[in-house]
DNA sequence: GAAAGACCATG
DNA sequence: CATGGTCTTTC
């Protein structure tokens, strides 16, 4: 479930670690990982220099130069530099070893509904034939309360599954748009054009606050997330709704309930996310 | 256009 | 049986 934070987490770790090496070898484990190659990833990627490592929406994209290695780590992927001599976990699917470096990057995903793309210059453009890896909403953290609200109106659709469609905004999940609609005091089922001004300049907010935030703990681990050097997140221990089911508000103290929506959890504070119409 | 269901794979 | 994203089906 590694959403925005924790993509973003990871990011500033490999960009940090891994700007300007030069790839030395790489070793596919299990070739279907690899989703869209112009050329097989061993034979395109030794000698070439990873200029940086950036994020869009909950996408890793390694910029090399002539190609882009997008990494997409689905819910229970795992990119992680270690030593190239430590034991090899189950499921690791694709290490890479750079140049004069003793750590290598792995990439891990037990249940592989992540996955990893090769992108030449034309397809970086048009990802939109790459399978899975369609084009994806406005960035939360650069949108202008006028903007979200020019997202919102005229939406039928329910506000939560709205957020969670990546089309529509990119980046956020399960966990940040429940917690970020309790910060605003905005029940899930509110239908998105009903929204006042007020509301949505209120949630673009607290999606803003709640994202920096969990960025500043490195991410939420529930089970399978880690980070690029392997430590867990630490933003859970802040959920104030999310997987807190029976537990007290922490605002009005009242129970937290848990409702399907979309076939997925959400957790509400019935007294403090009022639904609108 | 919106919502629900299937699907993927695993522990 | 949950999970995120995508694809398909049904209003």
């Amino acid at each position: 479930m590694p959403e925005l934070p924790e993509v973003e987490t990871i990011v500033r770790q490999l960009q940090a670690a891994l700007r300007g090496r030069r790839v030395a070898s790489v070793e596919v484990l299990r070739a279907d990982i690899v989703r869209a190659a112009a050329r097989p990833l061993a034979e395109a990627l030794p000698g070439r220099t990873v200029r940086r490592v950036t994020r869009r929406a909950k996408r890793i994209l390694f910029d090399l130069g002539n190609c882009t290695m997008v990494v997409h780590l689905g819910m229970s992927g795992r990119l992680t530099l270690c030593a190239a001599t430590s034991p090899v976990a189950p499921h690791t699917h694709l290490r890479i070893r750079f140049r004069g470096m003793s750590d290598e990057l792995r990439f891990r995903d037990p249940r592989r509904f992540g996955g990893v793309w090769l992108l030449d210059e034309a397809a970086i453009h048009d990802t939109g034939h790459a399978p899975r890896l369609g084009p994806v909403g406005p960035e939360p953290l650069e949108l202008t309360p006028l903007e979200f609200q020019a997202l919102l109106a005229g939406r039928r659709r329910q506000i939560k599954p709205l957020l969670m469609d990546q089309r529509a905004i990119a980046g956020l999940g399960n966990i940040y748009v429940d917690e970020s609609l309790f910060e605003a005091g905005i029940h899930p089922l509110s239908r998105a054009g009903d929204l006042t001004a007020a509301q949505a300049r209120r949630l673009l907010a607290a999606i803003q606050r709640i994202l920096r935030r969990a960025i500043r703990s490195k991410g939420s681990t529930l089970l399978d997330y880690r980070r690029a050097d392997g430590e867990s997140g630490g933003f859970q221990r802040l959920f104030r709704v999310f997987r807190r089911t029976g537990q007290p508000c922490p605002r009005c103290g009242t129970t937290i309930k848990r409702l399907i929506i979309g076939g997925r959890s959400s957790h509400v504070c019935p007294k403090c996310q009022l639904r609108g119409t």
